[in-house]
DNA sequence: ATCAGACGAGACAGACCGGTACCATTGCGC
DNA sequence: GCGCAATGGTACCGGTCTGTCTCGTCTGAT
């Protein structure tokens, strides 16, 4: 029904193009850093386009972040970690594991998340209040393995665990490359402490 | 000799108006958010004055983050951290009674290493690469006392805290008041395991 | 008293920003 | 074939950014 513009086709929509380029350009170098002039050479797009797609650059950073979040957090970090063991503290400590492989990458970009929320300072920005929700249903995900692992304050350690994930990505951010291992070493040191075998 | 310039006057000095306006602005509102003519309105000085003091808003952003050094991480922080106890294992937990008082701040400003670093996505950047060293200097003092309890990897240990410290301030700009508990209960749990006492 | 230099105030330049207006072209439904 | 909406291209607008320049004033040393 409506506007038969997918259908499966092979070139793919305007829309789709935009927040495509746009993913990779604020992912890699900010959403402060590129221009709205940027995002519009690097693929071939009128303003125009643009603009009837994404009223605002604040609503093109919106569908971004929905995007990193579909991308990033659903279908890479939870999957992979997933994919790292059986037990929910393997899988727990596969999120350590598949950040080591992340933070090696010479392109490592940091979590748009944290970037995004400490670019915009106003509090009630909505931009600002849609990564700290994204950065939630990162917390979500850790604390539904909690729970699955027995662990009795299973939000109480989400949001530690959590605090480890964060650290570990600035400390990447700063040039370690072994913080992974560091926080999954700290991880590990939780997770006995609450009886989880991992 | 030369200029008497300080002389314990009652007025402070052009360079100094302007390094603390700088201060509390980028503080608070970070580099890119605050212009030279937003500084030079808030404490009436002349463009020219601010240019001639500091070559470019860059060398005032370098200014701003020595100052900060120096007032954040020796004059506060390590203070602070080293009151909170005798031995170092609780002189090490003091951070985070520290950051307890620090993220129950209505005006909770972060870290503002992280938040230059993560602003400024360029890798030689000065700015940036000013960033990573007061973060190391940061690490340096938990270093010293971690080496003052007697932990083998020293270096490795104020990595692992580092850690603790910068995803606790991410997670308290994300709006978790209680981020310093958890990183302290984390803390406690790496120090039983080194057999630091604290 | 005089003079040099720092200072406050503000105009200005050049670049870039987000966002709008207009126009020629394309592609699809009818 | 026709018509219409979406598109690409581009000029443009108002605002803001860093940085330069001018001008008049003040102050402090000689």
């Amino acid at each position: 029904m409506g506007a038969p513009e997918a259908a499966a086709s092979a070139r793919p929509s305007a829309r789709e193009r935009i927040l495509e380029t746009a993913y990779e350009l604020f992912s890699r170098h900010g959403t402060r850093a590129v221009g709205v002039d940027r995002i519009i050479a690097e693929c071939g797009i009128a303003k125009m386009t643009l603009y009837r797609n994404f009223p605002s650059k604040d609503d093109l950073i919106l569908a971004f972040l929905e995007e990193r979040d579909a991308r990033w957090t659903r279908a890479w970090l939870q999957v992979e970690a997933e994919a790292h063991g059986e037990t929910p503290g393997r899988q727990l400590l596969g999120i350590f594991d598949t950040f080591e492989t992340w933070f090696a990458r010479d392109d490592f970009e940091g979590c748009s998340f944290i970037n995004v929320m400490l670019e915009v300072v106003e509090a009630e920005h909505p931009v600002r209040v849609a990564t700290v929700g994204y950065l939630e249903a990162i917390r979500d995900f850790v604390r539904g393995l909690a729970e699955e692992a027995g662990i009795a304050d299973a939000d109480g350690f989400a949001r530690q665990w959590h605090i480890l994930m964060k650290g570990s990505i600035v400390a990447a951010g700063e040039g370690d490359v072994h913080a992974a291992a560091r926080a999954r070493d700290l991880g590990r040191l939780l997770l006995a402490h609450h009886g989880v075998e991992a």
